[in-house]
RNA sequence: GUGCGAUUAGUUCAGUUGGUAGAGCACCAGAUUGUGGUUCUGGGUGUCGUGGGUUCGAGCCCCACAUCGCACC
């Protein structure tokens, strides 16, 4: 696996770049559609592919873990098979679900214990077992286990959740080069930067995750709860401590604007369910703004849904209609909204590329920004 | 036809000894950032069936009518 940078802005730090796997090539900035528990919900793989033009998605390893579980993955022969997916997949440890989801858990140096948010049952991660879990999903890109800090943490507890993270970080790396792929093809691991919103600490992170980046790295514990524009500022503190030749992923971000403006700042990958979860309650992200769907001013627009749009959805439904079945509950209202958000976010960066390589990505986003922050 | 019961928000209903009404759902609006098809926040949208009467004052008490339900002819 390999990463090459192919263009940088020369207004900004963005750039442009392929990551080859052996699924396939990525082309960066890349945003990646989130399929937690092996489908991004509502969408099947043939639109992902065709029509929104998706080139790699997620999975997690929390969810995967609990269902259908490490015995059934492996008798599929790794997610990839399992769910028919011939592209790449990266999934997330599952650290952050044990800090959002899972009843009592328990962070400890040796891993993290927690309840099942699906029947209480007890588990154990650990540093080791993830690497095992994650070689048996089969994912190209695996994320190193961490405690995901939260946004409003105090120094104290950031810097000895960080301590833990990178403790972590080196027995995955361990255990990551004592293992072998399963399935045949290669898999790398991206670590994670934490460090909360404390430029020292970022620093610090940032230098001991470099250590074990071979083809990229991830910017963790942002969008948890801080300013934006504390994330922009550590993005700031970040990005110019990586090195050209890595790839950089900012983790769970965000809006189509933290997007832009994460690009601006050197970062070259995202992921986030603002346009799955968003979009199944009636959210739309635009070129020309954010719509809620669900609006009763939606009621007798028969205009199409989005003349600006890329997907076949914008192009097939009047927004009068969108908001009849997502008031009637129809789960085609879901099925289109997240086909047109994805499909926005994957031109949104496709744009963004274009952009970086005519060398005026840096103006075309302050004159796009304020038009797609907007509310229609 | 007779008797009994009911009639309050879009809907299902609550409403104390008489002091001009409230809850769930729906609806309207906002939030949502490494996904539990969620969750959270805010908003009451009303000719209290109609017409009279009693009373300082009626959703509540009295009369008539209307509609619905049940029972009996």
């Amino acid at each position: 696996m390999k990463f090459v940078r192919t263009a940088i802005d020369p207004h900004s730090a963005a750039r442009c770049g392929e990551l080859t796997t052996d699924h396939g090539v990525i082309r960066i900035p890349i945003f990646m559609p989130v399929g937690t528990v092996g489908s991004v919900k509502g969408v099947y793989h043939k639109e992902l592919k065709e029509d929104i033009g998706a080139e790699i998605i997620l999975g997690n390893t929390y969810h995967l873990y609990l269902r259908p579980g490490l015995d059934i993955l492996r008798q599929a022969g790794g997610l990839h098979r399992f769910e028919n997916w011939d592209r790449p997949i990266l999934t997330d440890s599952g650290g952050f679900q044990v800090f959002s989801l899972a009843r009592m858990r328990k962070i400890t140096p040796e891993g993290c214990r927690f309840q099942s948010h699906i029947d209480g049952s007890r588990h154990l991660f650990t540093p080791e077992n993830n690497v095992d879990t994650q070689r048996i999903i089969g994912a190209d890109i695996m994320m190193a286990l961490d405690e995901c800090c939260p946004g409003d943490a105090d120094y104290r507890y950031a810097e000895k959740s960080l301590t833990l993270t990178q403790g972590w970080l080196e027995r995955y790396a361990a255990r990551f080069k004592e293992t072998e792929p399963l399935y045949g093809y290669e898999q790398t691991f991206f670590p994670i930067i934490q460090g909360c919103v404390y430029p020292d600490l970022r620093t610090r992170a940032t230098e001991h995750a470099l250590r074990f980046a071979e083809v990229g790295i991830a910017i963790g514990g942002l969008a948890v709860g801080e300013p934006t524009e504390k994330m922009y500022e550590m993005l700031e503190r970040v990005c110019p401590l990586i090195p050209q030749e890595r790839a950089r992923y900012l983790m769970g971000v965000g809006t189509p604007a933290n997007i832009l403006e994460g690009i601006a700042r050197g970062v070259d990958m995202f992921d986030c369910v603002m346009p799955t979860r968003n979009g199944r309650n009636g959210m739309l992200f635009t070129w020309n703004g954010v719509l809620n769907m669900r609006n009763a001013k939606w009621e007798d627009d028969f205009s199409e849904l989005d003349p600006a749009g890329t997907s076949f959805v914008d192009h097939s439904y009047s927004k009068a209609y969108l908001r009849h079945l997502f008031i009637a509950g129809e789960m085609m209202a879901a099925m289109i909204a997240t086909e047109h958000n994805l499909a926005f976010y994957l031109d949104l960066v496709r744009q963004s590329r274009l952009h970086i390589e005519k060398g005026d990505f840096a103006f075309w986003k302050e004159k796009v920004l304020p038009r797609i922050t907007s509310r229609l």
